[in-house]
DNA sequence: ATCCTGATTTAGCTGTGCCTAAACTCGTGA
DNA sequence: TCACGAGTTTAGGCACAGCTAAATCAGGAT
């Protein structure tokens, strides 16, 4: 055996890729992540993402602030897309090519992302043609690390009468899922809203030819975008041209000066 | 979640997957697995494979002799097939669907097989057509545990002017399955052999137009077997017809009573 | 019959990654 | 201003799967 090549990195555990991917995600959620955040995230107890933040910090991935929070560094941030990337990849060709529903994808994915070699992915990516989206609308960063980061209105946020096309959910609750593609609201669907019921009430779209009735709560995990253009390409299909994949490095022209985590814009506690 | 259905086994971890399948091709070959074999097999310290034999005689896994050597009880025999038809139909549909060299492919499905699940083994054998060989011969068990356990003469078996056909080769060394590429010494070529040097010495073949010299030691990896039918189907392709699949588990005819183990056929240790 | 040697097992230890229980911090509400 | 509670961290353990070094066993050679 070759004794791998001059400064290759130790391959990093499976519970280290999804540590690093669960603070990815909730830092572009959320602006950073919590202990608590990342325990429930990865279903362990707090005390255990503790220690594993310690490790990490001591191997470079992150700053850690004690009782503050976690934030990751470049390094970190690769580690994760890199994840990101396999998984999101994964999932596309389980759905486009073995015909896996949309709701099954997610916890296959998640396992096959820390067994498959860099190889077998870039060959599934080209296979697929090189896509920009997983079946879910998330985008799919590229190989050196870059993703479309840019962040979209609810479903919720629409004003009564406005029209817009389904981006992006989370691949993560498969009966949601379901439901979803029972009423057709899938990427790539135009939806009008056509009433809102005063009191935080259900909301009814017009999808196609039906007029299903949703609750506020299903509404704000979906995502839109208004249609400013016709109709780019509507079916799960190819998606090389919508533009996507723009920078995602600049992250260190701000706050990282040593363990600085900026405080996340959500509601205060309680 | 729900809560796993009733008697539902809980899930193999990884290198209890790996040493099952590795007693297993041990057994398969010698008759009876020793402690060093497996370790060797493996890549880890006697003294390991000693802790995790006893951990899996525990629990149902193999009956284990101190001191003489192993064998897997019908329950570990099942988990072994298992891991074997997954690792084989990876190996399959790497090659055949992802473009993977016969070479490459062992180590990827290596990992694949403990990440992926059923179903996904079966939708890829179903995508393939339910092959019964993976690209390097080997029988894939069937989903209820049938393997073809016929053994195959070697292509050092053949007498000078004998033909026959290439059936298997081990999947284990690269640079054995580059070689045999090279020369079109694949399952399903038709093979003659020409002249055998004296004392254990070169072996001259004929294979299509070619005639490549191959080493003892190089033959005695390869299996082939005799030409009766003129010519079922020489490609990696299909390979439905050619009556794979018998049985398997009769095993239990012989030897087992608590602990019995047959020493091996093979030479004396000196 | 005994001894030697190689194979095997035991003993004791390591690092991961998880757990619970207990201690500590921080920001807030009184 | 200070105490409370939610959120974090520390302390102490556990199971897994590996390691080395030392002890033990089996079986062939003397």
């Amino acid at each position: 055996m070759p004794a791998r090549s001059p400064a290759a990195p130790p391959p990093l555990t499976e519970p280290v890729e999804d540590y690093l991917k669960a603070i990815y995600e909730l830092e572009t959620r959320f602006g950073a992540a919590s202990t608590s955040e990342v325990a429930s995230a990865l279903d362990v107890a707090p005390a255990s993402v503790t220690g594993m933040i310690r490790r990490l910090a001591t191997q470079g991935f992150l700053d850690h602030v004690p009782y503050k929070g976690v934030q990751l560094t470049a390094l970190g941030r690769r580690a994760a897309l890199r994840t990101l990337r396999r998984h999101r990849i994964l999932e596309t060709y389980l759905t486009r090519v073995l015909g896996y529903p949309w709701d099954r994808v997610h916890d296959e994915a998640e396992r096959l992302e820390h067994a498959a070699s860099d190889d077998l992915i870039e060959r599934m990516a080209a296979a697929l043609g090189h896509p920009t989206a997983d079946p879910h609308g998330a985008p799919i960063p590229t190989a050196d690390g870059l993703v479309d980061e840019r962040t979209h209105r609810t479903l919720a946020d629409l004003a009564v009468g406005e029209s817009a096309r389904m981006v992006r959910v989370s691949d993560k609750d498969p009966s949601l899922l379901r439901y979803l593609a029972e009423i057709a609201l899938q990427p790539g669907a135009e939806i009008t809203l056509l009433a809102r019921a005063p009191f935080d009430g259900p909301i009814t779209l017009r999808i196609g030819h039906d007029e299903p009735v949703v609750g506020p709560n299903l509404a704000a995990q979906v995502l839109v975008e208004s249609m400013t253009t016709p109709k780019p390409d509507s079916e799960t299909t190819a998606r090389h041209s919508t533009g996507r994949a723009t920078t995602s490095a600049p992250a260190s022209a701000e706050g990282r000066a040593a363990g600085t985590v900026r405080s996340r814009p959500r509601k205060p506690a309680r």
